[in-house]
DNA sequence: TTGTAGGCGTTATCAG
DNA sequence: CTGATAACGCCTACAA
């Protein structure tokens, strides 16, 4: 294999001559950089990419933690994150964790660019924890967030507000008022907090001028079994919903089963808006809040490249739109 | 950050015996290994892995070549590299790459350790074309294959004809004798060649004592709607099968949509075996051979990492076992 | 605008 | 068993 050395030699050059090329240095007369070019594709040279990292003092590799409940749509993720190593043409490489529940989420965040150093990270769909903040901070580990948020940390999200506000005007708008919420918790291993969708939800049934009922708002664990027993609550209701919004994909499967199992048929007997795409949603021809998946990962990565190269820019906090496609689990309420 | 410089004078040896014990030399005394090993606690010492790479003359990265159509199920696999990553807890770091059809596999396959300088290659779902295997045998590159087969490459796979095999002996003992298969072609990008399953098919069929009609095998592209066309084509010949082995989920699905198309209730009318397991197939409760996803994505790498380290081992194929899971796309054809 | 020299933190190779 | 020392291939001053 070539080195730079064969290369300065080649071009009749120094090797500092042949770095300042290799890295699009101004400082090299035009006549110079194409000795050296030549010389580069004479001798088929390409420059190490580890010994690049060891001289740059950095490890060219990133960190990427995901929760597990990802798996649906993890692949839109990753071609994200390659379209923004492509972009850049960096040649950085990826450690994926995946987190299962809270406790596997307290090891891999704790574990996170200990063992393997790391020049940034990139946190999906998951808060991070105080401590874990702290830690990248003192090691000056750049971070940044795709839906998810922190106060001191830069992130790219979809607004889950808008978005479960899209989906209840669109409700309205076809004529339900009996409107329902089966949520996540914003963190997706939580077992409390508040809904991802809900304040949104709150809000833009109060524009439509639709009630909440008591009971109407149910915020769940993250699991098909948790949103099927929810909806099973909501079915058996004296008032029971026309319409219900459910603030996962994953989440949207238990609905329909439950909605099945109570003879209940979609959407002539109850309406449903699903989240995100997946084979899932598409097979079934759900409803559904379409989240750019592809996109939030791939400026994600464009915000962690940049924080890598200028680790002191504030933390800035970006919004993509979500999208309302209609297929075929929503119908007008029977009189 | 301490180095091994550090550690060796903290511990009042040479940075040798401290290389050693960081890899685990037995030319170590016990004495020894001990006062570096506290030492490397005392300073909270951790080797630098982009040092180490350098040192080693290698790039400790990985590359994965993905077709497209694995998106259903990639985090499994991805679940099985990284499994093996910890095992030998490895500081191996990942380059993926997808590849959408046939033009783009040979782009892929053509950038492939051009672009990255890797330690050696996985490639899923893919068989490799002739140019790959030649350039990563001239480059001593070691590769190799999950699920795809070469004659001079390392391959962990399941066995398509067995697990056809299980399906047509399944069908056949619940009663069935008109058993068609619509199946992909080998090359996930062909659109021509053998079907995957397609000798384990007829074997089976032939040991059952049923006859492959004519027309019966249909090896069609890798989408639904080739699949769904398939289908269509089964049901509206005049003696139609009466239970169909699908040999992709992606298919599978397309299956499922053209039979609801033609008025006929799945499995009520006609039995139907679907390939894989996704959240797809387990939502619609499709009785299916079960992949050893996550098993054979490690196994693979587990290889890979052992021709890393002695690139001279003759190229082995390991066959693992599918399993027949039965849910409700089967049941006796009706008389 | 260019060349030279020093440094980066390991591993590997030798003597001892 | 152990220690010294030479790679490894690039980046980055600094000097010219």
């Amino acid at each position: 294999m070539a080195t730079i050395f064969d290369v300065a030699r080649e071009a009749g050059v120094g090797i500092g001559t042949v770095s300042r090329v290799l890295n699009g240095s101004p400082l090299v007369s035009e006549a110079t950089r194409q000795r050296v070019e030549d010389a580069i594709t004479r001798l088929r040279y390409r420059p190490s990419s580890v010994a690049r990292a060891f001289g740059r003092r950095r490890t060219e590799r990133l960190e990427v933690l995901v929760p597990h409940f990802v798996e649906p749509f993890f692949f839109e993720l990753l071609m994200g994150i390659e379209d923004a190593l492509a972009d850049a043409d960096s040649e950085y490489s990826l450690h994926i964790r995946a987190m299962t529940d809270a406790a596997d989420r307290d090891r891999v965040l704790g574990e996170c660019c200990r063992k393997n150093n790391v020049d940034g990270v990139l946190v999906l769909w998951t808060p991070p924890t105080e401590g874990f903040v702290k830690r990248l901070e003192r090691d000056r580990v750049p971070a940044v967030l795709v839906n998810a948020s922190h106060p001191s940390l830069p992130s790219v999200a979809v607004d889950h507000d808008r978005s479960a506000a899209q989906a209840v005007e669109y409700c309205a708008r076809i004529g339900h008022r009996r409107i329902a919420l089966v949520d996540r918790f914003i963190d997706p291993f939580g077992q409390s907090g508040a809904g991802a969708c809900q304040a949104g939800y709150r809000a833009a049934m109060s524009v439509a001028g639709a009630p909440v009922v008591a009971g109407y708002e149910r915020v769940v664990p993250l699991t098909a079994e948790s949103a099927a027993e929810a909806v099973t609550h909501l079915l058996e209701m004296p008032e029971p919903p026309t319409a219900i919004l459910v603030g996962s994909d994953v989440q949207a499967i238990g609905a329909l089963q439950a909605a099945r199992a109570r003879g209940r048929q979609v959407p002539r007997d109850l309406s449903l808006v699903a989240y995100n795409e997946n084979s899932v949603s598409r097979y079934l021809g759900l409803t559904t809040i379409r989240v750019p998946l592809r996109v939030l990962a791939r400026q994600g990565l464009q915000l962690l490249l940049q924080r890598v190269q200028e680790p002191n820019l504030a933390a800035s906090v970006t919004y993509l739109d979500t999208e309302l496609v209609v297929r075929g689990t929503c119908a007008p309420p029977r009189a």
